[in-house]
This record gives C-alpha cells, sequence and structure tokens, in this order.
RNA sequence: CGGGGCGUAGCGCAGUUUGGUAGCGCACCACGCUGGGGGUGUGGUGGUCACAGGUUCAAAUCCUGUCGUCCCGACCA
C-alpha cells in the first residue's frame, strides 16, 4: 500500500471528548471516527487491527472444533417472548417495528436465535456436543457508553454456543473453551487472567471472565500472591476472622453524637478507628406482590464495603439490593440513617462475619443525634445470621487458604458460562437420548468481545509516541519511508525496488510516499504503532546501506542495501 | 435516571461577565524556499456561534425551552 493512495488519517490534537488512552490514540492515529455516542466508524487502518483480531479468534475456535455460523443481526420478539427475555431485558434491549407493525429487537446476544436453529437442527444425542459460533455486531442500548470502544452500544462480538446430552459433556467444552481462551490471549499477546465471575442475569452454575490488566479497567479484580487464585471482587470470598471474638470489657452507654453521621465523622468525633465501628445499612426484603415490602439490616465493620452482590443473594433480601429511603428508615426503625445500630432493632438482621467478631464496638442508637459505644453481641443485641457482606480487600487472606489478596483493574474481555438448561428448557430444545427420550439439552456460551480486545490491545501496547501494536495485530508488518524521495532518484529506486521485493513475499508493507517532510512522516508511523521501519535516505544510501527502526523499542541499526531484505523476511 | 461540565471552521481553543455584526493556532488549497524529527514565506478556502422562541435599534453574548455530547454512580463483551 503507498501511503499517498491510502487514508492516513492522523490527527495532530487530541480530540477533548476522548478520556482513555485506547480512545485517544486510536481516533490520533486515525483507525476509528465516532459516528454518535457509543457507534464508531472503523477506518481502513483500523479495520485491519479489527479483522487480525477476528482471523485468530476464529482460527483457534475452529481448531477447537467449533463451527462458524452468522445469524440475522435482528431478531423476532416472538422468541424473546419465548424466554421470557423480552419482559426481563428491560431498556438496554433496542427494539424496533417493522412496517407491518410486527416486533423485533436488534440482538444484544444471540441465546434465543441459536436455541431455536439447534432444536429445529438437531434431533438426536449422536449429534451432540455440538459448539457453533459467529463473529457479529450486537446492540445494546447501554445506560452510558464511555471509553470509546471499551463500552460502545454497537461492538463486534464472537458468541459461541455449545449443546450437550448431560452436565459431564458440558463441562467438559467448558474446560476446552477455557483452554481455547489462555491460547487466544496468548497469541493476541495480551497480559490476561482469567477469574472466577458472577454468574449475573444470563444465569447459569459456573462462570469465568478473562480480563486484560489495565490501570483503566472498569472491574476490580482479586488475586492471590501465592496461588492461582483470581476472582472479580464481586465474588471473591471474605473469609470469616479465625481467631474468637474477644471479651467485653465495657459497658454500654450513649454517647451524644450530634450531627455526626457518617463513619468517618463519628470516628473523628470519638477518636476510635472505624474498625471499632460498625455500620448499619437498611435495605429493602423481598417484596410480596403488592404488600409494603420488609426491611432488612445489613451490619458491618466501618472500615469495609458493602458487596451488593452478595448482599442480594441473602435469603429474604430483594435482588437486586435496593437501599431503604429515609422515610422508610425514619418509619420503621425510628431516626435517621446515619444513627442506625442493630441494638433492640426489631428488624431482620444479617451481620458480616467481621462485624460479628468486634467487641465493644460503637454503633447507632436508633435515635438521632446518639451513638452507643462499649456495645456487645449477645450482652446487648443479637443478630439473626452472619454471613459473607463485604468487599474483600487487598491483604485480606486468600478464600483458597493460599496467601493474600491483592487487588488491581481488569477489563473484561471475554466471558464464559455454563449456562445450563435455561434457554433450552424454556424454548423446549431437546434431542432423544439413548433410551429414546427426549432430553432437554445442557448450553455453555462464550464471548470475546473483539472490538474491546483492539482497545483493550492499545491500553497494554503504546508510549508518548503512540501506539506499539504487537507484530499479530500491527495493520502492516513494515513501512518503508522514503526522505526527499521526490527529487532523489537514488532514493526512490532503493524504495520501489524494497517494496516490490516485500510485496512479492506477501509481507504487508506500507510505503510512505507521501511529499511529507520526514519529521511529519517519522511522527505518524510512530502513531500508528507499524512494529518495523525502514528509512530510506541519501545520506546512507551513499555507504550502501539502509536504515532499520524499531516501534517497539526505539533502536535503529544499518544494514546493506542487498540484506536488508532477507533481515525483514526473518522477522 | 440522578449529579456535574461542555456545545463558536475538520481538530484544539479565545470571545459570553460589561450586547455593537466573529477571531487565534493547527489542518486544508496555490505558489516559492527548505529537505534525516511535526520547517518557512506570501496569498487563499472554510462558520445558521447546537436548535427553537423571546427581549433589544442591535444577540455568540441577556431570558425561556429543547437537543446533543462528555465525566461521576446503577448495565456488560
Amino acid at each position: 500500500m503507498r501511503t499517498s493512495q491510502y487514508l492516513i488519517a492522523t490527527l495532530k490534537e487530541t480530540p477533548s471528548d476522548a478520556e482513555v488512552v485506547s480512545h485517544q490514540l486510536m481516533l490520533r492515529a486515525g483507525m476509528i471516527r465516532k459516528l454518535a455516542s457509543g457507534l464508531y466508524t472503523w477506518l481502513p487502518m483500523g479495520l485491519r487491527v479489527l479483522r487480525k483480531v477476528e482471523t485468530i479468534i476464529r482460527e483457534e475456535m475452529d481448531r477447537a472444533g467449533a463451527m462458524e455460523l452468522l445469524m440475522p443481526a435482528v431478531q423476532p420478539a416472538e422468541l424473546w417472548q419465548e424466554s421470557g427475555r423480552w419482559e426481563q431485558y428491560g431498556p438496554e434491549l433496542l427494539r424496533v417495528k417493522d412496517r407491518h407493525n410486527r416486533e423485533f429487537c436488534i440482538g444484544p446476544t444471540h441465546e434465543e436465535v441459536i436455541t431455536d436453529l439447534v432444536r429445529n437442527e438437531l434431533h438426536s444425542y449422536k449429534q451432540l456436543p455440538c459448539n457453533l459460533y459467529q463473529i457479529q455486531t450486537k446492540f445494546r442500548d447501554e445506560i452510558r457508553p464511555r471509553f470509546g470502544l471499551m463500552r460502545g452500544r454497537e461492538f463486534l462480538m464472537k458468541d459461541a454456543y455449545s449443546f450437550h446430552i448431560d452436565q459431564d459433556c458440558l463441562e467438559d467444552t467448558y474446560q476446552k473453551m477455557y483452554q481455547t481462551y489462555c491460547r487466544i490471549f496468548d497469541r493476541l499477546g495480551l497480559d490476561y487472567r482469567p477469574v472466577l465471575a458472577d454468574t449475573g442475569s444470563i444465569g447459569g452454575a459456573s462462570s469465568h471472565e478473562f480480563h486484560v490488566l489495565a490501570e483503566s479497567g472498569e472491574d476490580a479484580i482479586a488475586f492471590s500472591n501465592e496461588s492461582d487464585y483470581a476472582a472479580n471482587v464481586e465474588m471473591a470470598e471474605a473469609i470469616a476472622p479465625s481467631a474468637p471474638r474477644p471479651a467485653a470489657t465495657q459497658p454500654m452507654t450513649e454517647v451524644a453524637t450530634p450531627d455526626t453521621k457518617s463513619i468517618e465523622q463519628v470516628s473523628q468525633f470519638l477518636d476510635k478507628p472505624p474498625q471499632q465501628l460498625l455500620k448499619t445499612l437498611i435495605v429493602l426484603g423481598e417484596a410480596d406482590d403488592e404488600a409494603e415490602p420488609e426491611l432488612v439490616a445489613l451490619v458491618l465493620r466501618g472500615d469495609h464495603q458493602l458487596n451488593e452482590i452478595k448482599a442480594a443473594k441473602l435469603p429474604g433480601v430483594a435482588s437486586p439490593l435496593e437501599l431503604a429511603t429515609d422515610q422508610q428508615i425514619q418509619k420503621t426503625v425510628g431516626c435517621q440513617p446515619g444513627y442506625i445500630g442493630p441494638v433492640n432493632l426489631k428488624i431482620k438482621t444479617y451481620v458480616d462475619h467481621s462485624a460479628a467478631n468486634v467487641a465493644d464496638f460503637i454503633c447507632g442508637a436508633n435515635k438521632d443525634e446518639i451513638h452507643l459505644s462499649g456495645v456487645n453481641w449477645d450482652r446487648d443485641c443479637s443478630f439473626d445470621a452472619a454471613a459473607d457482606l463485604r468487599q474483600v480487600e487487598a491483604g485480606d487472606p486468600s478464600p483458597d487458604g493460599n496467601g493474600t489478596l491483592d487487588i488491581k483493574r481488569g477489563i473484561e474481555v471475554g466471558h464464559i458460562f455454563q449456562l445450563g438448561n435455561k434457554y433450552s428448557n424454556a424454548l423446549n430444545a431437546t434431542v432423544l437420548d439413548n433410551t429414546g427420550r427426549a432430553a432437554v439439552m445442557e448450553m455453555g456460551c462464550y464471548g470475546i468481545g473483539v472490538s474491546r480486545v483492539a482497545a483493550a490491545e492499545v491500553e497494554q501496547n503504546h508510549d508518548e509516541n503512540g501506539i506499539t501494536w504487537p507484530e499479530a495485530l500491527a495493520p502492516f508488518k513494515v513501512v518503508l519511508i522514503p526522505l526527499n524521495m521526490h527529487k532523489s532518484e537514488m532514493v526512490s529506486d532503493a524504495t520501489e525496488k524494497l517494496y516490490s521485493q516485500l510485496q512479492d513475499a506477501g509481507i504487508e508493507v506500507l510505503m510512505d510516499d507521501r511529499k511529507e517532510r520526514p519529521g511529519v512522516k517519522f511522527a505518524d508511523m510512530e502513531l500508528i504503532g507499524i512494529p518495523h521501519a525502514v528509512v530510506i535516505g541519501d545520506r546512507s544510501l551513499k555507504e550502501g546501506n539502509l536504515e532499520y527502526r524499531s516501534r517497539k523499542d526505539g533502536s535503529s541499526q544499518s544494514i546493506a542495501i542487498d540484506e536488508m531484505f532477507a533481515f525483514l523476511q526473518g522477522l
């Protein structure tokens, strides 16, 4: 490709609405352009990268025995009504009507479509397991698209669905997909971790997320420093303290605490560490149809944070978790939030393991402007159950018993689930088993955010001059940078010769034949991130050399004209 | 949806407080010089100042409403 005939859409300045590096650099390198919030055009230079990500994924999925197919992006409402998600999914599902006033949605995922296909096409357990995938554009009307490609509304996704006669078979494929994902992310050159994940709204038994480690990640991941344990903090279990609770040493007394509601304020006002305080949060219980929902109290140590996912799973607690309003609290507890405590609290009370282990604690008195100090469990108050309610923190013991936890940020680029029979049941997807009876198939599903991978890749591979693509993803492998080409015949001859040699050898080469000054060419090609550059100028040519430059480490070396082609081929 | 910011040329911004008929840098076009790190000179092109309504002799500027967009929290590959 010659740059004079290619769209080099580089930007000198960073557009003001781009926050994260990947967004800024992909915009500046002329790889993407925004059309509307969460919608991006892939320019030619960017598309080359996206296609390479696709190719790696496709090769590994095929190698694992999965079969590629392509399903429609637009899906009929009936299927979603059949699975029950037409109601469940909410505003994230973009719904449209056709000219006959029939309802459709733009697919955010394809469980319904694939299950419908498979129930019609597969009839016998002998046809299982069956693993089908596609690489396709999805649409999710995100509440808040952000960070460029990282959370777009329209995005490219590889989604695979596997079908099985039983759980054992599902587990085999799940393991295989786990390994396939590791191969894919290895080949993509990413620093990633598979982590235990919450199965979320999709439902099902087991689940792993694949996270690319990056400061800009939207998720927090907990790692053991000694074993390979890793889990999304939403999931990571906080181990109950093993030491017995210390004995009570203080009498319970009321303390006036005017206008001190937060843990921080109380801690300062009474000069006690937050670990000595307990905070009580009031949330809604499971609603019985029309009836006013009961309230439930959650008690945590002052220095701990509530984990909403864990709390929502407790019996009797509304899911998703919802905090009670000030009015509800006033009515049931009799005070403002900030002065609530477990003493004489008449509602169901869950206490975090750590909070249950504190003696002589301070908590709200359920009266405005008053706290209690020297409070002790059993003697002064009680709770219904101790549970794991809190977010794990760096330094906590690892749930697998090995080492302590460290917390880092990650970008979720892949997710594998054991779905079980949620969809196959709803859509009645059965095959005959070896006894001739209809059996509902077990399902697995496996996603990779293809466009998000491209962005994550930039997050991990950049420097002050631009993107530093790994070889496997770079839009071109080599760029030729002739200097003063339009005046020096020597330069243009050498450039054209090397260019056609490389092209004939099938090496992806870009030749920067623009009539630009050297600085402009160097800057643009570094921004775009082509791994290998050959600088061709009179100066080195006269000595019989060309200059090779590596994008990654910035090093350069002189190589004899005749040897350059072989050198590049050998890279 | 709640909280905050921003909409002026392709990009980055000034001008808005105190109304007077739109400007700077980069980019772009033409020509010249220059030619190994975003060079330079001369001359140009490009704006419904987000939109609608109002106040006024006069509105980018004041008032009202609407829309878009970005950031912080509830969704997920």
